[in-house]
DNA sequence: TTTTTTGGCTAACACACGTTAGCTGTTTAT
DNA sequence: ATAAACAGCTAACGTGTGTTAGCCAAAAAA
């Protein structure tokens, strides 16, 4: 009888839904399956099921605690008294990061979340749809201060947000650059981008 | 019984691999059932396989037509006798272009790809690869000509080529900004993001 | 040490999937 | 008008899926 191995604050639970965010990024939220998860875990399928309630529960928890992170941060970024676009610049920093230190849950947050059920679905899109919005505001308070290019807003965002998850690419890469030096050149680039 | 409807030039093969790039871009590769896609054609799902030999074909065809159109156009622009930066930006509104106007094709090719069974797996992978690289080179030209900032170019490439897949959230907008507005504004970003 | 809780296991269910076989009507070519 | 090709149908196959039931050993609590 195989155990799942844990170490202290560590439940078994938390064991499961990390090696599915690396599933469901390796293979897709659909194309993974429960027998591919609990291989990974060392486990038969059903057993998976002491842990969890169902498959779609590993992908909400996996979604919403992205959110929450990045809800949480625009949240301290907004409250900073700072010019726009070091704002900006914080919040790609931190996209970045997030994306290089939490690859698997970040991706997989950002490509399956289709795959969501309502009503997790429509929340989900809600706070996507509201995080962007908070997001622009910033940059059109940039572009009013002349701090940022006259540009649509909206489509910084957009625009913004889709590099970052380039670094997928970056991650798959063999002759990868440092993360400290992807993390400058993309900000170069970005910023540059919005500003003159 | 109910005939796939064809205008003339347009076979029913057609008429299929379009619905299923509509589908497979809407609810993915995997997700999207062949019973789905006969409902979407108006037939019964064993009557598909007159038309073609299996699901994955699908995939073959939707993703490897839109990979051959970005290689001809940069077999193209490479030709040309223009300044590096030029190049750039007629391959990135190449690509704005080709997501605006083929969004599906273009969509699932990029996101469902990982679906393709070898041999098409590896050979699209390289194509890409080696896409990926012809643009980067592209950069690096305009780097030593001093046209586009010191900037490391395989991570310029990761960003342009995301940044434009972007577009997919331009498309599911309700307020949507022109399609014209939206180039510009993409342009207007990354091309300033390149160049000082 | 005894009892309780936890976390594995095997077996199985019900269902959805891609695909094939075989048939029949419709369109096209001769 | 007749034959050949095409394009639809129903029925069914085998397989893989998420999940449950019921059982038993090991760990934790008493």
């Amino acid at each position: 009888m195989a155990r799942i191995k844990t170490d202290k604050n560590i439940s078994r639970k938390d064991v499961i839904v990390t090696k599915a965010a690396s599933l469901f990024r390796e293979k897709g939220f659909k194309a993974a399956s429960m027998r591919d998860l609990a291989e990974a875990v060392g486990v038969e399928a059903a057993s998976l099921y002491n842990h969890i309630k169902s498959k779609t529960e590993l992908l909400h928890e996996l979604c919403f605690s992205v959110a929450n992170r990045f809800l949480q941060r625009i949240d301290e970024v907004e409250a900073e008294k700072i010019p726009a676009i070091e704002k900006i610049e914080k919040l790609l920093r931190f996209h970045i990061n997030e994306m290089i230190h939490h690859y698997e849950e970040v991706y997989v947050s950002d490509r399956e979340w289709k795959h969501l059920a309502d009503p997790y679905l429509s929340n989900f899109q809600n706070q996507r749809r509201i995080y962007r919005k908070r997001f622009a505001a910033i940059i059109e308070s940039g572009i009013r201060n002349n701090e940022v290019k006259k540009i649509d807003a909206p489509t910084a965002v957009l625009i913004i947000l889709h590099a970052i998850s380039g670094i997928e690419s970056w991650h798959r890469s063999t002759q990868k650059i440092s993360a400290s030096e992807l993390e400058e050149n993309m900000v170069t680039i970005l910023v540059g981008g919005l500003t003159q």
